[in-house]
DNA sequence: TTTGATGTGTAACATTTGATACAAAATAAA
DNA sequence: TTTATTTTGTATCAAATGTTACACATCAAA
């Protein structure tokens, strides 16, 4: 297990006997779950840090309808909600639920705030695990805050392109990038076909071309 | 000055005195900046802890066609971008500059991991703040995710409500509702009009009374 | 009170997007 | 290869929203 472990984003850069010896020293516990158990609660109070170490799990939110929200994945070996652990409300935002044999290992917050003591490459990785958290939220709001499908492309595309060429490999499917943007994939598709109309782009597959940058960049006034 | 950054999230709960003695621990500086000066460059590594004392301070964003796009003021006694110090990509995301005479605390990174280790608190009080700022992120993005304007209104409004009361008052006007809402005024106020239309709300100027809840949550379907 | 600034209600019209459907293309699996 | 599955292009229509404009209300300052 520490093996796995030692691949994750908090315990990177140590070594698995380091970790034995780091986590024997405090109380924490090993849980295993069969799969569409669930973890935690929306507004749970979020008293341990948990890590996937096998398997996966799955934040989930209803609204006040009973809608299902899917909201993420999470694979082993990675933290669940490690952002949650602290701060003014640190209630689980959203249900979390195992996809399928899953295992956990569930350290208490007593527990983690002695592991920062004990190593700073830790307390390194844990605030560079919720800093990258928060900057991977400002920077999707920010994109969000682009309007018009055409302005997210432009934004999009425009930060994919190197100064030097103008070639493009868009890297998910129109129907994960449709997604990401927030729209329905025919609409993408309709404001990708109309871009190429305009001469601004062309696109084969998933390889576009900038044929006009200065029209792409005026797309975002 | 220990004084007023003895309010700050990051030496809440500190004794100025307590701070006073911490900070002479460790190198850090005061750097005082007339209105208008910029303090970071996006893309400028970010290498130490700044906290406003005194003053505000803004951020600042250009698209890709110059365009400004304000991203938010700081007032003292805050830090500025605490969620950037650590990560992988720990560069401010935006230009700051000065609104006015401002002073600031400059702390480089290597002086707050000492003072991590001297001070719990101040590492429970860092932690705190960078995890709030994910979860007010988390949850701006979470509202986002509602499509129509009323589906937004009905979830705001549903929020503010309480089980045994069907008055809401807003706190922000119409206005900022709409920027919050990432909408037009106009078509806020129609959303608005339409919910009491049809007799789902009763609006006069801030205050809102739930006529009939059943619909207003059926709105989220 | 008068004045000005800010907030609010509402209208007409253009634009954008969603919803749905279907076929062609590309890709993977048998 | 054949078959099935996913991905993509496109069309139509309805719904939602933006844009612009203007009148009225409210509130604070002069």
């Amino acid at each position: 297990m520490y093996h796995h472990i030692a691949n994750s984003p908090v315990f990177k850069g140590l070594a698995p006997d380091t970790i034995e010896t780091l986590l024997k020293s405090v109380p924490f516990r090993i849980k295993n779950v069969n799969e569409q158990q669930v973890i935690a609660q929306r507004e749970d109070e979020c008293v341990n840090l948990i890590l996937v170490v096998h398997g996966s799990v799955r934040g989930e939110m209803l609204d006040y309808s009973g809608k299902i929200l899917k909201v993420e994945d999470i694979y082993a070996p990675r933290p669940i909600a490690a952002a949650f652990l602290f701060g003014q409300n640190n209630r689980y935002p959203v249900d979390v639920i195992s996809n399928e044999e899953t295992t956990l290992l569930v350290i208490p917050k007593e527990s983690v705030l002695k592991l920062f003591q004990q190593s700073e490459l830790f307390l390194k990785n844990y605030l560079n695990a919720i800093s990258n958290r928060a900057q991977f939220l400002s920077q999707r709001i920010w994109f969000l805050s682009f309007k018009t499908i055409k302005e997210k492309l432009a934004q999009y595309i425009l930060n994919l392109s190197t100064k030097d060429s103008s070639r493009v490999l868009l890297p998910l499917t129109q129907k994960e990038l449709a997604e990401y943007f927030g729209v329905t994939r025919p609409s993408l598709a309709r404001a990708l076909g109309e871009l190429e109309k305009d001469q601004i782009i062309e696109a084969k597959g998933k390889e576009i071309v900038i044929l006009n940058r200065t029209l792409l960049i005026q797309l975002l006034n």
